[in-house]
RNA sequence: GGCCCCAUAGUUCAAGGGAUAGAAUAGCAGUUUCCUAAACUGUAGAUCCAGGUUCGAGUCCUGGUGGGGCUACCA
């Protein structure tokens, strides 16, 4: 029953018969009707006045009268300008509620007839130091992404490419040999931070040589190359590709500390990944790759043996894609996995949560997979978001101005304490029951604040002010669905039974079928918000739902209401609402309480 | 230097080429004998600049200004 296609079609018979010629369908545009004036869809004329070949108020008008005598939904119309408004029988919208109320996953496409697989590679961390802020909205941008395209019926699988190797990886073993006498993770330094130190501890140490070394004369440019902590490093890493057993062993236990760090940022994130893959397991494959385009002749090797692509052409530069030594790049490496992707399984798409500093090495990325003659290059999406930037600019690791990822958890959820001790909310609740509340509350506002932003644009995040509990954000939402709980549990300790069907006669106001239309609108946010892969379009829908149903709320009495069918009425819907608000929280990876 | 992205109330975010540019927060002024006041109501406040395309531009095009990113035989 979509009833905006059935206007549309309306529209188009309704023009031909006027006007005696059928327009292109592309002209006839639709759109719902702005809050401010009266009617639920508008047509937009001024599109077709070159048919009508009359003023745009006179073919709004015309067009009005012949749809409201000629389709049966439509009660009334009104003509602003070249706006025709057009109303739907009140009747319509509580027959929709009623479909709405038995379907039990809302909005999701169910049994689509060909899904598609789909792989979501995000979180993709370097073992060497803790999760930031940064990776947060990755992860949580990652998740909700997920869970999103699932709601149009294909398949998806969650992937993660851990960066467990490379130079960055020695600078902070080689710290730990020189100067970790022997520290291991404990309660108080869990195994990434341990790690992250030596990586900050490295770099001290490699900047304090370079600059004695100019000191005594060297250009930096040279100092930088000569330092011997860095000859150390490379070293280490040579040591790390012949497999020398020393170093192998340091790496294994160093990175093992790291990865049961992450796991419990992970747990505490609440994401989760279907597939881990190790860039130590795959950093090899794409060599091959490489060897056959250089036969192909889409590829050309320099004199000293390196491996390049011109990409002049395509206003880039040249890319090298095997180093002089034969070793690989990032690039080689990415051109694998994304091939051994495609294959284990069978991707009909695959996305990538990478930032926007990215961007030039994902266009190249594709390019050279579509010069190798890989059809699927096509359908491999960089899914390229925004930094997250403090006050006075980006985050820097070595600065020590980063926003700990363990950090930034703990203090959300200390604040919703804070706030809800403040408020007097947590009396009479066991502490299992309190610590489970405050934890939703401050994750939900923490996750909230970060996906209601569209993923592609810069978000700026200010520590010393600290996330807001009200307004715009998930607590207002998570209040939102607690007080209607609060309401569906009243209605049961009352005894009070909803009929199968909302009598579809009574009276209704504009705030109530302002909701029933927001709830209309759900399936269609999903689907924009999955072709756009933005859970802030949902994020934003839900804020819509939770605002409106505030003010219903405040002055339409539910269970109070005198009139039986309306009281029903109202608790259906203020149940509904509670269901997609669910449901949608849900998609953002937010958990919703019953009380708060 | 070259390439890419961004610019909206004091601040943080919205706005499928459509009507009077929405919210939140901070400010000011209000609402609890009534289903949770983490709520609701009122008030004030913004499209970087100059051109162009269009019936219509925050949105598209050109130029400028300001900010960010990329341009590694790092990942």
């Amino acid at each position: 029953m979509d009833i905006e296609l059935m206007l549309k079609k309306a529209v188009l018979n309704a023009v031909g018969k006027l006007y005696e010629q059928t327009p292109d369908e592309k002209l006839i545009q639709i759109q719902k009707t702005r809050k401010d004036f009266d009617g639920d869809f508008t047509l937009v004329v001024f599109s077709l006045l070159r048919i009508s070949k009359k003023p745009p108020e006179q073919t709004a008008s015309e067009l009005g009268e012949y749809l409201k005598d000629n389709v049966e939904q439509i009660s009334e119309f009104n003509v602003i300008k070249g706006f025709l408004n057009l109303s739907i029988n009140k009747s319509f919208w509580i027959l929709y509620l009623n479909t709405v109320v038995q379907d039990d996953n809302y909005g999701f496409i169910k049994n689509k007839e060909n899904p598609k697989t789909i792989l979501i590679e995000y979180s993709s961390p370097n073992t060497n130091k803790p999760l930031h802020l940064g990776h947060i909205r990755n992860n949580l941008l990652g998740y909700s992404v997920a869970k999103i395209l699932e709601t149009q019926g294909d398949k998806v699988y969650k992937v993660n490419l851990v960066n467990d190797r490379g130079i960055h990886i020695c600078k902070s073993m080689l710290a730990y040999q020189k100067w970790g006498k022997g520290e291991k993770p404990s309660k108080e330094k869990k195994g990434d931070k341990l790690v992250g130190d030596y990586y900050v501890k490295f770099d001290q140490e490699y900047k304090k040589e370079i600059n004695d070394l100019v000191a005594k004369g060297q250009s930096e440019e040279n100092a930088k190359k000569n330092a011997l902590l860095i000859l150390e490093a490379q070293e280490m890493l040579r040591k790390w590709e012949s497999k020398d057993s020393e170093v192998i062993s340091l790496w294994k236990e160093m990175n093992q500390w790291v990865l049961e760090g992450f796991d419990v940022t992970y747990k505490n994130l609440g994401v989760d990944f279907d597939k881990v893959y190790f860039e130590s397991d795959t950093y090899k494959l794409g060599k091959e790759l490489v060897l056959e385009g250089l036969e192909k002749g889409v590829f050309v090797k320099k004199e000293d043996g390196s491996i390049w692509v011109d990409l002049t052409k395509e206003g880039l530069d040249q890319k090298i894609l095997l180093r002089s030594d034969g070793t690989s790049v990032y690039m080689t490496q990415d051109l694998g996995t994304a091939h051994q992707r495609f294959t284990d399984y069978n991707a009909d798409e695959a996305i990538y949560v990478v930032g926007n500093e990215q961007n030039y090495h994902f266009q190249v990325l594709k390019i050279i997979l579509g010069k190798l003659g890989f059809s699927w290059s096509e359908y491999l999406h960089h899914l390229s978001y925004g930094m997250v930037e403090l006050p006075e600019g980006k985050m820097k690791s070595r600065e020590g101005t980063v926003v700990d990822a363990d950090d930034l958890l703990d203090e959300m959820t200390s604040t919703a304490e804070e706030m809800s001790r403040e408020l007097g909310k947590l009396e009479g609740y066991s502490d299992s029951e309190k610590k489970q509340i405050i934890e939703t509350i401050g994750l939900g506002a923490l996750k909230y604040f970060i996906l209601k932003v569209d993923p592609k644009k810069t978000m700026t995040f200010d520590p010393k002010e600290s996330i807001d509990f009200n307004g715009n954000t998930g607590p207002f939402i998570q209040y939102t669905y607690a007080r209607i709980q609060s309401i569906i549990r009243k209605a049961n300790d009352r005894g009070i039974e909803l009929p199968i069907e909302i009598n579809s006669k009574i009276k209704i106001s504009n705030k109530e079928l302002q909701l029933i239309k927001l709830i209309y609108s759900y399936p269609e946010v999903l689907k924009e918000a999955a072709n756009d892969y933005s859970p802030a379009q949902i994020a934003n829908y839900i804020y819509d739902l939770a605002k409106e149903f505030n003010q219903f709320y405040h002055d339409h009495p539910i269970l109070g209401e005198d009139d039986k069918s309306i009281s029903e009425f109202r608790l259906y819907l203020s149940k509904q609402l509670g269901e997609i608000i669910k449901s949608g929280m849900e998609l953002l990876g937010i958990n919703v309480p019953d009380r708060m």
